[in-house]
RNA sequence: CGGGCUAUAGCGCAGUUUGGUAGCGCGUUCGUCUGGGGGACGAGAGGUCGCAGGUUCGAAUCCUGCUAGCCCGACCA
């Protein structure tokens, strides 16, 4: 976390805008055309490397981070074990789940020195598969979630909307072992549970639909759905599925009927993509509430069953000591994908607006005067303070004027600001004003710290 | 992978038709004045014109080949 203690440490020292590379540009680049992407770059969060694959610069890396913990807290929470496996993989397991054929054009494959068959990992389940069926011989040993959060590629034709589709992605993927359907079912509703809470915590509402399994086979999937205007899939729901929220609720992972009731919550009202839509059922839904718009895929969770557990020889022993395949379930969350569909659905003419949960900053400080002895030391107590609370600021030290202070906070999105100038000091006052509704209220710096404390201690 | 297009300073672009030694805006550096929504004035720095070959006295410009990137479509977390 970021200390006050030691006043030069590289976080104090970078939280400076003066020493922070913070390349934002004024000009919207020409290659960019969905906002996301457009602002990404313009607010120096991402730089492109090639075709479909990005450098994350300093203030991406932090918003990228930031959802990281949010996905590897609820993981946690959700009883999954945290691992990593490699980005590059050997073809050998490819081979055996057949899959090394089937995938197609979209898996880099790369030869190494020795003339072996390798791939940059599209996604893990052989990996994992083999990690397994090597270690776990009992059903005394499950159920066991797994998962990761990794760089994965996939060669798409296409590459486009920045690091929504892009070629290297961000993702976690995880893969439940069970001894049954039953209870790779409770797998997948408490995965369904556990990603709402996910997505709730990122500030954003995510619906669950219905939807297609595409290469990674199995019989039950839902994907998980921004609505954005910018989404690449056409989706209908029920409008009150956007009323449903986990809130606070108490959520036992363990409790089977806890977890199965609350999907049975979210998968009620009707939402599906243009995959499996069904205009009757849809028809059926009282007109008022039916909807149609777009959506951007953040997460998909899969039960496939014995699918790679047949092939790849992963069986345990059961109770009655017969040797039985597992019943599996994979589940992703696009992590850098995400980063894209806040702004796609957290923005305005002026720049991104990040909600609190996932802002690269809590609060900005803009000093109006940069050089006025009162508003520079004002803006350093500030500052120190603070940093010392955990609400780390961006200070605006930077001898630039007014209007550009305000554009560069309000391109970048910090949810809050805090306004420091000559004219507000002469009555002991400084602004805060909120980034999402434009409303600035003049307080005393202590008030303006407290507020920012109250904020941020309920997200 | 089909169709279309682009490549000139950090970013956005003009110059290419008609070959003559590279320009504008923003940004950037220095100075002065300014100071509550991208300010003004002055002085600078910055480019193998994507790469290779060819034509020519001379190529950003014409020709050939290559590479990279973008858009529409099909495809996809």
């Amino acid at each position: 976390m970021i200390g006050g203690s030691n006043p030069r440490s590289r976080s104090h020292f970078f939280m400076r805008l003066s020493r922070y590379f913070l390349p934002v540009l004024k000009e919207t680049p020409s290659d960019a055309h969905i906002v996301s992407h457009r602002l990404m770059l313009r607010a120096g969060m991402i730089r492109q490397a090639a075709a479909g694959i990005y450098s994350w610069l300093p203030l991406g890396f932090k918003v990228l981070r930031r959802l990281e913990d949010i996905v590897h807290q609820e993981q946690i929470r959700a009883g999954h074990d945290p691992m990593l496996m490699p980005t590059l993989q050997s073809a050998d397991l490819w081979r055996e789940s057949g899959r090394y054929d089937d995938y197609g054009e979209e898996m880099l494959r790369i030869t190494d020195r020795h003339g072996h068959d390798m791939l940059y990992g599209p996604t893990n389940e052989e990996l994992i598969t083999d990690i397994f069926r090597n270690s776990v011989q009992s059903y005394k040993q499950l159920p066991l979630t797994l998962y990761h959060i990794q760089w994965k590629f996939r060669d798409e034709r296409r590459p486009r909307f920045g690091v929504m589709r892009g070629r290297e992605f961000f993702m976690k993927d995880g893969y439940n072992f069970d001894i049954d359907k039953a209870a790779a079912m409770h797998a997948y509703n408490r995965h369904m549970v556990s990603y709402l809470r996910t997505y709730e915590r990122m500030g954003l509402k995510a619906i669950p639909m219905r939807a297609d399994s595409g290469p990674i086979g199995g019989d039950d999937t839902h994907e998980f759905l921004v609505l954005a205007d910018t989404g690449e899939s056409e989706v209908f729901y029920d409008k009150r599925i956007l009323d449903l929220s986990l809130g606070e609720r108490a959520v036992d992972y363990d409790d089977w009927d806890q977890c199965a009731a609350i999907k049975q919550e979210w998968t009620t009202p009707y939402a599906r993509t243009d995959e499996t839509h069904d205009a009757a059922l849809f028809d059926a839904i009282p007109e008022e509430y039916r909807m149609t718009s777009r959506g951007i895929e953040v997460g998909q969770i899969f039960y496939f069953g014995t699918k790679y557990s047949e092939p790849m020889n992963a069986r345990v022993t059961n109770a009655d000591g017969d040797l039985v395949p597992v019943h599996m379930g994979s589940h992703g969350i696009g992590v850098s994908r995400l980063v894209g569909a806040i702004i796609e659905a957290s923005h305005d003419d002026n720049g991104i607006i990040w909600p609190e949960a996932v802002t690269p900053f809590k609060v900005g400080i803009v000093n109006l005067k940069q050089g006025d002895s009162e508003a520079d030391s004002a803006c350093e107590a500030l500052y120190k303070e603070l940093t010392a609370k955990g609400l780390e600021p961006l200070y605006d030290d930077r001898e630039e004027r007014a209007g550009g202070k305000f554009a560069t906070m309000d391109l970048i999105g910090l949810p809050w600001r805090i306004t420091v100038g000559p004219r507000g000091l002469k009555n002991g006052v400084v602004e805060l004003t909120s980034r999402r509704t434009g409303e600035s209220r003049e307080m005393v710096p202590a008030e303006a710290i407290a507020e920012l404390e109250a904020i941020y201690s309920e997200v």
